[in-house]
DNA sequence: TTCTTTCTAACAACGGTTGCAGATTGGTCG
DNA sequence: CGACCAATCTGCAACCGTTGTTAGAAAGAA
């Protein structure tokens, strides 16, 4: 993700303004490693100004989905989560136990590259591939302890 | 999937109780490379036998699930999905569009199995990895071909 | 048959997310 | 600097997929 200013920038670009609630999501995003739900965006913006609503917090975090400055990842744990980092090529790692979301950097290779992917037999002929995502689950350290 | 006369037995050997309700749940699922969502195996149940709820469609997939039998997938087309496929290990690609999902057939190699998994270095150490998926998300020729 | 256990259907509730209406604000133009 | 207008914010209600609850029905054992 870019920094809070150049996202600045980006919006106005679009058309769409600056507001103190947006500035606050851009912070709160930034530099954070956890895999946030809007729930958990909205708990650290809060924490700063108290009267911004979930609502503009999911309709944030949409904008910056659309514009590609953040992904939405669906990874079964019940709710979306916002993962800032868009630049480095990576997958991710869940635990069952607790819903902890880490990046993971595996280098699948040529092996799923989408030119490859076409000589597949399974992917039909005309299918456009955008992106494939490799999860890995299990459980971490500590759940699995407690799981006994 | 094992066939609906195995499940039967299956079912049996647990204390769960045949019922024809369970039974034209296994009848819909087998042979089925859909990867229907609960709705759709309603629609598929509800076509011979319109009594059934939908409640209890989804508790015969939750048993199914948790007994192995078939798999739940959630790859975020909105809701889940069923696989009775658990006897091929496979992956998953999905149309953005309209929603599809097919069986893929691609082989990662030991790039991710659990002892190899072990030594990346993103991978907290005492995780204990319990499956690796792989979903590539695209576009398939009519849904490309519509969004012209 | 009769009893016990399990199951089903219907309904309500739930959590995450989005649509809506009216009040508010940012950006721009004078 | 002040006013205007479109975009935005908030709070609430609705929505969707899924699950809890409960009364009544049905399966299986004796």
């Amino acid at each position: 993700m870019r920094t809070p200013q150049e996202l600045t920038v980006r919006f106005r670009e679009q058309g769409l303004k600056i507001t103190p609630q947006r500035q606050a999501v851009f912070a709160a995003l930034h530099g954070n490693h956890t895999h946030p739900t809007a729930e958990a965006v909205h708990g650290a913006v809060v924490a700063t100004m108290p009267a911004v609503s979930l609502r503009t917090v999911y309709q944030t975090l949409n904008d910056l989905a659309e514009m590609g400055e953040i992904t939405r990842i669906e990874v079964g744990t019940g709710s979306a989560r916002f993962d800032p980092n868009v630049e480095e090529r990576h997958h991710h790692l869940v635990c069952e136990g607790c819903g902890m979301v880490r990046d993971l950097h595996v280098d699948l290779g040529a092996l799923v590259a989408p030119e490859r992917l076409t000589e597949v037999p399974d992917v039909p002929s005309g299918f456009e591939v955008s992106g494939t995502e490799l999860v890995v689950r299990g459980r971490c350290g500590a759940c699995a302890a407690a799981a006994d």
